[in-house]
DNA sequence: ACCGAATTAGGACGATCGACCTAATCTCGG
DNA sequence: CCGAGATTAGGTCGATCGTCCTAATTCGGT
């Protein structure tokens, strides 16, 4: 149990300062003083840096697949249940506009150090990804579309993320989730007496 | 003279060195060694390597003045120049794939960071953004819009490059590109012959 | 040819990095 | 209640960081 705690206590502190400060820049230090704890301590725990991204990576993922079990319980539509994930950008914008989003700012970085945890990293878009997908393709479109629509608006939320960190143009984002809102329902329209008759057979 | 050709080495080795590390994980040794200098020689130049970072945002920044200087002269219209903005994307894929916008991941990092020259970096965005906007201006585009329509494409080229550098997935970028530009013939043909007889005029 | 300034080389500094180790403390089943 | 294993604290290591310094070398003007 004790170990339990301060591993999660560990993981926490550490996916908070990477997402603020970056990977590389945050060191053991940094991470034991957030805890409360000392480095031998920390060392106890994960004995590489390595492990402790490989954990932190583990940790969002789950975060995130977690979040989109409650969307998917939520969302009554597969468009709803997209328009969810459109709205992580309000809902946290204002730390998107201070650190930028966590799943892009993290592989982007891990790239440019040629980490080896950068497949892993990756798996967070990926999650992402295929839900979206699943939406679209729930929604009626064809597979191999559905992918492309869910690319889209990933990249699309990713060139939002990174233009509101530069910018801090808070208008700008309100505009763009706005265009986003309403290119989801036009790329759903063609087909939305299709998904809706499927959906009540 | 010799002094400029050290120092503009030292630049460019440092932009290079920024962009495929970063700028954090890059050390006046790294730099030096680049370059083939000692660091004593280093220190000549740059007394702090926060000097070095703002030498390299304003190459980058010059760079890039001087780039769309050029898209200026060849596209005989606001349209082909814009365009050529999108080019990027296809002539510098292989970078972005491996190592993100040049733009984008400063931003990110420096953000981060915290770091002062956070807003010299943004100037980057800041040229993008304006000479955008005038030649959507120039298509015909009242002011406001031809700002966001700026906007709206620098987002586009962020999320393109990010989702490009993450998934490696050059298909996506292709489709993506392509949707860009058709994107930007549908904003402008509506007031295409507006834009054409303002022209003439 | 010569001298002052610009340039270059390379060593040294305190601080901090990731990593490792030992020893003290805590926890809990037998 | 005690001893083994889990947990924690804190010191130490070599490497490297950004910065600074001095001394040697090169260069340009007179």
């Amino acid at each position: 149990m004790s170990r339990n705690t301060t591993r999660q206590e560990i993981v926490a502190a550490a996916d908070d300062l990477f997402y603020r400060q970056g990977f590389d820049h945050t060191s053991y230090a940094h991470i034991a003083d957030a805890v409360g704890i000392s480095r031998g301590n920390f060392y106890h725990h994960f004995k590489t840096k390595d492990e402790i991204l490989a954990a932190v990576i583990e940790k969002r993922v789950a975060d995130r697949v977690a979040m989109m079990e409650r969307w998917e319980i939520a969302g009554a539509t597969p468009e709803k249940r997209i328009l969810s994930f459109i709205d992580i950008l309000t809902v946290n914008g204002d730390k998107i506009m201070q650190y930028g989003c966590p799943v892009g700012t993290l592989t982007s970085e891990l790239a440019k150090l040629n980490h080896a945890a950068r497949g892993e990293a990756n798996r967070l878009f990926g999650v992402f990804r295929s839900w979206l997908a699943r939406q679209f393709a729930a929604a009626g479109c064809e597979e191999t579309q559905a992918d492309q629509l869910a690319m889209h608006l990933l990249m699309r939320s990713q060139g939002v993320a990174t233009l509101l960190n530069a910018s801090h143009d808070t208008q700008f984002a309100a505009r763009e989730i706005e265009l986003m809102r309403e290119w989801v329902g036009a790329a759903l329209a063609p087909i939305g007496d299709r998904a809706r008759s499927g959906k009540a057979a």
